[in-house]
DNA sequence: TGTTAGCACTCTTTGTATTTGAGTGCTAAA
DNA sequence: TTTAGCACTCAAATACAAAGAGTGCTAACA
């Protein structure tokens, strides 16, 4: 168990490093205005901390450094409430301010501006809506081979797809179908789409269409197939002003990741409710060792619908960014549930 | 003017340094099997060479590394034409083979394979069909306050914008309203479909629609407002492979300016038809100081559609890029071409 | 018994010569 | 015109010393 002291040194410790990017000796602890102990005792508890596997040295007498572990327990036990400015405040409700620019533009505008207030680098994910419900579906010839597939869904998000059309079919044919497949799908969720649509349709489908499984895949795609939302990153390169980050190799490995689309998705996948926190190699991705990452979630109703995300080194500013991602999540939940939550 | 041995020296000399990023000096030149001077005649070609701007020392006493200008002489008159392999070809051709994955899908895949085949960074912009012609309209309303306006054109492109809906309109109004905008605006090319839809409907919108503007900005979005096709960028991080970009800062530049969209529109924004080599400084963009770019459009017809690039250090495999680049624009030309071409 | 001063020790960082090696320019001979 | 020879330059590597920040441990102190 760690005494009080024990706990306030390794607290003092973290800030310090966390600001500094500088191993901390004992001497310049001791330095400190609320630090009233000696040299001697803090290399005491700092030998403890050590042995206790929150501190690590970078070599034989340098100062210490926080340990992964002694990340984690600052951020489950010694962090501070952060608060937000004002100015940052302001800046994170205008993001969903207009919308007109359209959803997904909003969505980008949050990574911007998020990646912007911390200077480190923001994910955002989604949102989907598991829930979409079909408003419109819509066939287009474009000529005699092809046409185009359209749904519209009720908050408005639109899919399409080309797919082939069988030979001499009649446009009064395609007009006919594309009134049955709305009688028969309008109101349905996007995930039931699918199974929905082999049930009610696909007898019909085959009747009409040559190659129907192109505008099944669609339908898929739509629904189940892209089962997740669009992934937006912003100050990609603002890894590059961390001084741990001097290094081209370790750069490259974080670059290298965040190009990867699939394993971006991994890394964020929401695994609980609220803010999580994960240090170095608490995330399963190789080249997180030395980055951590804060995650959050919102959602529409109670329904999870996206995440967002701040990826930053392990000597990140816990305290702020959780305080931050904690409130744009809470903000987006709050917009999107009053948008579209009331067609439920 | 420059001698025949002169350039054969700088010949060698921009081979040599390319391929190992050193400088050359004239004792290793002279070992070379094809090279029969002594080091000290070679010395004193370098000696002239240097005079004349085509080589230039990193310190008083190293060997020689290529200028600017000694690159741009080498491009235009030295570069012996490279040739393909049969997997490159191959590769390549594969990039178009099948259709159903749409076209943009095809343009990024192609971004992809030619970062991997040149180990460089790719841009490919596109492609824009200024011919895009209007081929359907849909508007379909959402709720009592919105609706979703669809735009398909006849490559099968489709856009679409959300906008409000006037207080109480009625769903016949709109019926009618769709059917006037198509009757009025089918086979209008994109470019035109602003002048057109404010000359032949915006009196009837105005009517029927409060916000009708909104739809206008949707229109303008899709044929003027975005002049210029999708971005995509290849092997962002193949810059870190250079020896040259070992400096945390020089990377850092490039990967910022990769970043701004904007930036690399004008980058790549094609000045002449043919492929196009800028070394260094000859780009506009403070970044590109230490890079080169080949460039190359490719058309539908004769029309230039969009654009493909190659980013790499000014110590760039010129010849295997530029026959690179020049195969795949004519093969996407041909493709698009046989694709799209046959409705004009 | 917990705290602290003192001290020897370690290891990185910084600075300063010194050497090595690759390369140059110039001169004079072939 | 070419080339051998030589003095010279500079970056990079090597070695060494000193400085500085830090530690661990012991013994004295409150």
């Amino acid at each position: 168990m760690l005494t009080d002291r024990q706990l306030f040194i390794l607290q003092i410790i973290i800030d310090d490093f966390i600001r500094s990017a500088q191993p901390v000796g004992s001497r310049n602890l001791a330095k400190k205005e609320d630090v009233s102990f000696s040299p001697a005792t803090i290399r005491n508890e700092m030998a403890d901390l050590e042995e206790m596997g929150f501190l690590e040295k970078t070599h034989t007498s340098s100062g210490r450094v926080p340990s992964e572990k002694g990340y984690r327990y600052y951020v489950d036990h010694l962090l501070s409430p952060g608060s937000l400015r004002r100015s940052e405040r302001t800046a994170i409700h205008s993001i969903f301010a207009d919308r007109q620019e359209g959803l997904e533009k909003a969505v980008q505008n949050a990574a911007t501006i998020l990646s912007e207030l911390t200077s480190y680098t923001s994910i955002v994910l989604g949102p989907k809506f598991n829930d979409h419900r079909v408003k419109n579906l819509q066939i287009i010839p474009i000529d005699a081979q092809s046409a185009v597939a359209i749904i519209v869904t009720d908050t408005g998000h639109v899919e399409n797809r080309i797919f082939s059309l069988p030979e001499g079919i009649e446009p009064a044919d395609i007009e006919k179908m594309v009134n049955i497949l709305n009688d028969r799908l309008t109101g349905v969720p996007l995930s039931e789409l699918r199974q929905k649509i082999y049930k009610e349709t696909a007898e019909l489908m085959r009747r009409h269409l040559r190659n129907y499984e192109a505008v099944l895949n669609m339908f898929a795609e739509a629904s189940g197939g892209s089962p997740i939302g669009k992934l937006f990153i912003g100050g990609k390169t603002n890894i590059f002003n961390q001084p741990e980050f001097r290094d081209v190799e370790k750069v490259r490995l974080v670059m290298d990741m965040m190009e990867k689309e699939q394993d971006m998705y991994e890394l964020i996948r929401p695994t609980e409710a609220g803010v999580q926190v994960k240090i170095g190699t608490e995330n399963a991705e190789q080249a997180m060792e030395d980055c951590s990452l804060i995650t959050a979630s919102y959602s529409v109703g109670d329904e999870p619908v996206g995440t967002i995300a701040i990826l930053g080194p392990k000597r990140m500013e816990y305290s702020r960014v959780i305080t931050l991602v904690d409130f744009l999540s809470h903000d987006m939940t709050n917009v999107l549930t009053r948008l579209y939550n009331t067609r439920i």
